[in-house]
DNA sequence: TCCATAATTGTAATCATTACAAAATTATAA
DNA sequence: TTATAATTTTGTAATGATTACAATTATGGA
């Protein structure tokens, strides 16, 4: 029995032949590739792979928590810059919540490998009158 | 004479109806606006207000760092889960890199007010190569 | 084998953003 | 002032990632 196999079903996921390769696309890939690199990569194996196959099996693993989404993809907003500070996004009322916390400094281990211009600190969840009127 | 006037000047940024009017909502609104809700909310005093004048100018003062873009929009890439962990973009190469930094937790001030699911910290600037790559 | 269910595919739609060239405005110099 | 140059603003079209959705294909059980 394969390995990825037993993990999918641990996670009701039904291990078909795409959603393996997928999987182990991720796992040997660890360079945060995106759907588009995926797809490429696998259509030559899988020659009848669709890009909304890849959308739909990430999707699935995001839900089931087997998979992280990197970079949010949303509109732009602008703000004057003040001092450094986080910022919480409801996922339900999509509202943007300011929090004054400062993004940490890297440390020794990598601040000569890179010059830092800019960071963001955005953190994920319910606010808490979403929180309430939930049912 | 206006302050707004002053400090565009300041900043080499010829001080336009338009570009102040833009400025002023930015310094009235500070909830994040997007290029819409700005287009919006000006389109009724500037009837001839173009959606490129406002991406124009907001990129105008990004690039004089009097404005700041708060979530980056870019392709979505995707990572297996392992533990938390920050992310290094660079700004010429284009490459992700991992931070072995974990995102600050909230503190009481926030902690019963959001429930987070979800934490991402991303730095941008130069990597090491294409700092010494340059001309 | 047949049927029900789930997985996969492919095309079209969506939507924020960018490119670009034309038009309008403003500044400059004679 | 007038002509000319430079800059700002506009509007339309293109781009490109993502999603919607219906059609097709595969899978597993009776």
């Amino acid at each position: 029995m394969d390995a990825v196999h037993t993990l999918l079903m641990d996670h009701q996921i039904k291990p078909s032949y795409t959603r393996v390769k997928i999987f182990k696309y991720l796992q040997e890939h660890k360079n945060h590739p995106t759907v588009d690199e995926i797809y490429q990569a696998l259509t030559e194996e899988l020659p009848t792979l669709s890009k909304t196959t890849v959308y739909n099996t990430l999707k699935l693993y995001i839900d089931h928590h087997l998979v992280k989404e990197l970079v949010l993809k949303e509109q732009k907003h602008y703000d004057l810059i003040t001092t450094p500070h986080a910022h919480f996004k409801c996922d339900r009322c999509e509202q943007l919540f300011d929090i004054a916390i400062e993004p940490p400094a890297l440390d020794e281990t990598y601040e000569d490998a890179f010059e830092v211009r800019d960071a963001q600190l955005l953190y994920h969840g319910v606010c808490r009158s979403c929180q309430r009127s939930q049912a």
